[in-house]
Order: structure tokens, then C-alpha cells, then sequence
DNA sequence: CTTTATTATGTCATTATTGACATATAGATG
DNA sequence: CATCTATATGTCAATAATGACATAATAAAG
């Protein structure tokens, strides 16, 4: 099994999700498209490791709500305590940067301004549910610890935010240099 | 022509280097095995985009050292100017933490651990090269800017280093929640 | 009134990427 | 003396991931 389908098993020992939920939820540290999930998800509902029910909605269009079976569960356990994948990145910008002196001043700033933009966006939307989830998490750290249902949202939050943050003030950084 | 091509055209064009060699210098911002790299590097010799000479080795293998040619050189240029691909993060690490109260403290801690220790080995590797670009680059930056041959590469290692160090913090961070 | 966006699911051909195999030399470790 | 690591190239089957297509309801924008 890959590690996608364990990332899926994880997202729903939270909470119980559909298909098009888990692939918004898991994007910010692992994005695949939808066509990558569905066939996944139907694979481990035959495996046994998820179930799912039908749920007909009148205005939208019928989902299917994905739950962790215990069979599931199991296999997070085992997977949590074998040895963890080097983490993958792919930045073509960073790939760009390499010949940014083929081109003159501003373009070459055009090319950072538009990454810019697009970190900006991602900073504005993980800083909304981070707030309010930082002052929760934290009170009740010293009762629940890790069994707090929302203890490692908010300790994934704090990295996605740390990250897009420290890819921002490069971005100052490197257009003060162009 | 796929981004990882344009890459591999983008690291030529500032120093003729070897599948192997661009292997190793594309790394941190593309993870790419040789099994890829070498059949890329064939097509694109056979687009003329790059040329290669044989060098006989004695002590190691014969090699061959690819350059860019100025089909290839015009082709990073339009390049450039296409919007940029989203940058791709996949990490398993991440996937983990959302199930990580199904085990206990000590074996999450660890799972923890094992990431810091990448981590730091990577950013011993970044240091070394960085101190003393820095120096030299920051001097030179007003009078040669972007036609300085490493201020890419300078301006590069800064992001790999400052990424490393915002992981190495988080997983502090982290770990005195555990 | 048409187009676009969001929610929601799915399939399938194509492309990208990996892992295993293969070969070859030198130096280090055991 | 055997094994491991690094350098260096390559192929190929298997897997992972994308992009295009398909369907369908609602709401908003032009």
C-alpha cells in the first residue's frame, strides 16, 4: 500500500470525510487530484480498512462519507513506527532561478512577484483557521496532550504557516537583490 | 518538454556538468533518480538542445559532460517567461502527525527524532557551501547582479538553508509538546 | 440566457517517476 | 579476501500521478 492511502487512513482517524473533503484536507503536505483518490478510496473500502455511507443531498450532488474502519486503525499504528520517506519537493521557480540571468531585471522580478501572489494567497488562509485553533490547542494542552482531536491539526498548521512565511521573506529578499 | 528537462537545461547554463553531477546539484529543489535524468539528457541531445563529449577516466569511469548549446539557451529563455507550475511538497512525516495519538509518547517522539536527524545532516551539508558564497557574492552583487555566475546558486542555497532551519524549529517546537 | 465556479463522483489514456537490474573501476572497511 | 561506498552510465517493467473526459445540481456573474 502507498503512502497516499496511508495519508487517506490518517486524515480519517479525525474525522469521517468524502472523497472530495480528504483531497482538500491533505493538499497543503500532499496534493493529488481527485482522480488519484476515488480509485484509492475504493481500494481500501474492499480492503476492509474504510467504510463509507451513502448520504443524498437535495441541493448538491450525493457524497459518500468515509469512515476508519479498526482494521484501519491497525494499519495506521503499524505504519506510524516504520521508518518515514524522505519528504519530496518540486519547485520549477527554484529551477528558474537557476538561468534568471538569461532575461533582464524586470522580468526576472515579474517571475518572483507572481510566486509572491500566489504565497500570499496560502499565507491569508491557513492564518484564518490558525488563530482561533492556537488558543483552544494551547489551553487545553496541559489536559489532553495528544488526544485532543485538534492537537495535530494545529501542530500541522503551525508548520504550513511557518513554511509559507519563511517562502514569503525570501521572496523580499531575493527581489531586493534583483 | 517536461519541467525536470527545462531543469536540467537551466543548471547547464551555468556549467557544463555530467547526468550524474546534475543528479546531484538539482536535488534539493527537484528530487530526481539517475533512471530519469539519463533518458531526459538523451532526448534532449537529440533535440539539440544540449551536446556531450566523451571524457576517458582512468581511475573512474569514462563520463560524459553535457553543455548547453544556443537552441537550448533560447529554449530557457521562453521558459522563463510561461507561467510557473505550483510547487509540490509530498511528506510523509506530515501524513503521520495526523494520526499520531494513536501511539504513545515515546514512539512519537521518535518518529520526530528520526526526521531532525535528516534534517540536520542536510543542513550541514547547505552550510558548508553557503559561508563563504556568501561573502563572495554579497561583495560582487553591485557591480555584476544577475550576470554573476554563482549569485543564482547563492540566492538558491539561502532558501534551501532558511527551509531547513524553519523544519529543524518546528520539529523543536513540536517535540516539546509531545 | 450563457458562461463560470463549486460541490461531488467516477473512468481511462498518457505521462512521470521509481526500483530493479546490469556493467565497470577504485578505494575504504571489515 | 569480501563487502560496501562512490563514481558513472544505461535499460525497462511497474507504479504513481496527471489531464481529459463524463455527469449533474445549484448559484453567481456577466
Amino acid at each position: 500500500m502507498n503512502t497516499l492511502s496511508y495519508g487517506l487512513l490518517s486524515l480519517l482517524n479525525r474525522n469521517s470525510r468524502t472523497g472530495y473533503e480528504l483531497m482538500q484536507h491533505i493538499q497543503p503536505f500532499w496534493q493529488a487530484k481527485h482522480s488519484q483518490i476515488y480509485p484509492l478510496l475504493a481500494q481500501l473500502e474492499q480492503k476492509g480498512h474504510v467504510q463509507f455511507v451513502h448520504v443524498p443531498q437535495s441541493d448538491k450532488p450525493d457524497k459518500k462519507v468515509y469512515s476508519l474502519t479498526e482494521l484501519g486503525r491497525e494499519a495506521l499504528r503499524q505504519w506510524i513506527l516504520k521508518p518515514t520517506d524522505e519528504p519530496v519537493t518540486r519547485d520549477e521557480l527554484m529551477l528558474k532561478v537557476y538561468c534568471i540571468g538569461l532575461v533582464d531585471r524586470d522580468q526576472a522580478r515579474k517571475v518572483i512577484e507572481d510566486r509572491e501572489v500566489f504565497y500570499r494567497q496560502r499565507l491569508l488562509k491557513f492564518e484564518k483557521s490558525y488563530e482561533q485553533l492556537q488558543q483552544n490547542c494551547e489551553k487545553r494542552l496541559d489536559e489532553l496532550g495528544l488526544q485532543d482531536p485538534q492537537f495535530s491539526h494545529y501542530v500541522l498548521l503551525h508548520k504550513a504557516l511557518a513554511r509559507v512565511k519563511g517562502d514569503l521573506a525570501w521572496c523580499d529578499w531575493v527581489k531586493a537583490k534583483l
